[in-house]
DNA sequence: CTTCTGCCTTGATCCAGGTCAACAAGGGCG
DNA sequence: CGCCCTTGTTGACCTGGATCAAGGCAGAAG
């Protein structure tokens, strides 16, 4: 019983997958959940593993139940970008298109639900309740990329490395300290910027004792105040 | 009779405004339509007036009527982030948030049509046509927010003021010359580039025969094949 | 065990675009 | 008309982050 529309990325803190229950409770969608079920399939993938490609046909969506993806685009000439990653009880690949502009991949391992749009299309236009839920979904994160592209137009480095970490921190509910499941790649092409200036940063953030990395992918936070102070410019 | 769903910013150049009542008619919205005037109220603002500003109270949302809309904000040290432009029928304002993250300003003299949102969500709940029309144009804003960070995270200046102009073209359904609304500040903060930068890479354009400038404010299209290829990267 | 293979990290150098500065071109207004 | 005042343009120089290059290190394979 995954689905909500709490979120797709950047949920509240308050409702992500382990309060569902209580979600469904207040927004009265148990109808639309059990019709939900019998319209899922439940999909395993490995690392690097491809959920779709650049022009696909966009004929569903889906949401993670266990695992990272992101979803990117390579150009012609090798460089990347990630629009974004999802977690756990994030949904993704709602779209009005007839073909995708990004492909997504599994970060490590994954399990996804896998909606119809025809069937998702056919509930939403039954039930006003969930067709609000999708909306206030999209909007969010709509919201969320006004935010990213104002990062990745005029922020420095160190201010979008400070943000991200942060925003990592806020999304996996971590406080002091924080598993990050991408590589150093995937950061920098969601950052707009080369693993070597993520690494770099990174190191002088330890270096000034803002953060601490016991292994690459652990990061620990031991200032905060002053994280937040970088990431506000 | 200016709403219709058919797009926010980018809509198919097919259903832009002008073609209101083919949209109508296609979509079924008319009742929705005739609502829709009665809860809308007309608003006029002169050069740089703003519409709303960042923390007001998300309350409502607006229709182009006529003239250019800005979404912008303002870091604490001066730097500027425009997050879109919006011509006439383009719908912008529409948040689930109860404060604006960003402020909204009429680039020329512009006027809007103003909705509150209270009574918008009324109308949605009641008819799932409009609830339809409403999400995929807020879909179409978040692929296309998601193509523009693409453009600021990964993309070489001409690379950005090229594609820049190309969709100018195609948003303002010009064929070989085009009147740009906004300044040059206005281009760069879209772009996350300078000032100096914009004039210089438009100036090499002009340079080398793919564009003409003959007024600041106008641009003449002169090898658009060459243009599409330096967006392309 | 050793080797290999991905990552990650750090240093040295380079360059696209930012910054600073000067000037041009209108446009409103006394 | 001349005088600002805003906006656009161009040049000279500087710098943040990219690029190039060289290891380091841990897990997988042999």
């Amino acid at each position: 019983m995954f689905v909500q529309f709490t979120g797709s990325a950047y949920g509240d803190a308050l409702d992500r997958p382990g309060s569902t229950a209580a979600a469904v409770a207040h927004s009265g969608q148990l109808d639309a959940l059990v019709a939900f079920e019998r319209i899922g399939s439940r999909r395993s993938l490995a690392r690097n593993e491809e959920i779709f490609a650049e022009g696909d046909p966009a004929d569903c969506w889906y949401q993670v139940v266990f695992g990272t993806v992101r979803l990117c685009k390579l150009l012609a000439d090798g460089r990347r970008h990630i629009a974004e990653f999802y977690f756990g009880g994030d949904c993704f690949g709602l779209e009005n298109m007839p073909k995708r502009l990004f492909s997504a991949e599994a970060v490590g391992d994954v399990v996804v639900m896998r909606y119809p749009r025809r069937a998702t299309e056919r509930l939403i236009d039954e039930s006003p309740n969930l067709a609000r839920g999708l909306r206030d979904m999209t909007l969010r994160d709509l919201a969320n990329a006004q935010i990213r592209m104002l990062m990745l137009g005029r922020m420095s480095a160190s201010e979008r490395v400070a943000t991200f970490l942060l925003d990592m921190f806020e999304r996996r509910d971590a406080i002091r300290a924080l598993d990050l499941p991408m590589s150093r790649n995937d950061i920098a092409d969601y950052l707009g910027l080369t693993i070597e200036t993520v690494c770099r940063v990174m190191s002088a953030f330890k270096r000034d004792g803002v953060i601490g990395i016991p292994t690459p992918h652990r990061i620990e936070l031991r200032d905060r105040a002053a994280l937040a102070a970088i990431g506000e410019g």
